[in-house]
DNA sequence: GTATCTGCAAAACATTTGCAATTCT
DNA sequence: AGAATTGCAAATGTTTTGCAGATAC
């Protein structure tokens, strides 16, 4: 079942052109299970334990090229640290300013289909939400 | 005419609690007279020719300032640089891949009036574009 | 055997902090 | 004088880079 995921993921980044490395299929699966926008550090400091060869550096690297290749994607929603997301698929996000998770909003909005606005050529539409979540009002 | 805006910085930030010092206006007044979304690199390098004696902890520390009583706005729309936006009324951004230059875009969205979504109270809302604009589409 | 991938250490940035000096009233 | 503001230098934290060794095909 792990093995079956694996060979999957192989399969995936084979076809995708990015030669699959064992530390890439590694990391790809840890979005894959941990799709709560996790930072290079946390995926650092939990991979590594199963990996302790593993170092940061093959991580941003890896992330770099998954990005670049679009099976990945970049969340800038705050602070100077960059999350990674398994799912490319268009969606919002929110951010708690109290216990700083980061959710994924499934809303529909035109704005993620949005080619062209004024004189520009739209690429890619992020929508973030900044506030409170429902455990942190309670508290 | 520059000593009317000053004047009237001076009063605003007043009004809002703030202490109005030489440095404070002046950067206000810098971010308003440049809509272009600075960074605090940006701003140094420019005010500094100007005030020599300011430095960027002066800077980090009034933006900080501002953000916090809502009179400026950050913007984090890529990279890890922070970027200072004059207009704080609900707008969104388009950010060029190619020159890097960052516009505002005012269109309508009922997204910037949420208050709740799923279990979210929410605060603040972000809408970005990527792309590229009519300039580099044309090199 | 040659390409690529990986890891370490150092470098490069943006930002924050501690503290002493300056300024303002 | 007393409180707030400012500036320097050092610290912090994230990401990038150069290069040498390991690994893969």
């Amino acid at each position: 079942m792990n093995k079956k995921n694996m060979e999957e993921i192989k399969q995936m980044l084979k076809d995708k052109g990015i030669p699959p490395s064992y530390h890439r299929i590694s990391i790809y699966k840890y979005l894959k299970d941990n799709i709560n926008h996790p930072t290079v550090d946390t995926i650092y400091k939990d991979l590594s334990k199963k990996i302790p060869t593993l170092s940061k550096t093959t991580i941003y690297s890896t992330l770099k090229l998954l990005t670049r290749k679009n099976i990945v994607q970049e969340i800038l929603i705050d602070d100077n640290e960059v999350r990674y997301d398994y799912n490319t698929k268009p969606h919002a996000h929110f951010k708690c300013t109290k216990c700083g998770k980061i959710y994924d909003i499934f809303i529909k909005s035109e704005l993620f289909n949005i080619k062209n606005i004024e004189d520009f050529s739209v690429n890619h539409t992020d929508i973030f939400f900044r506030g409170v979540c429902e455990k942190c009002k309670n508290k």
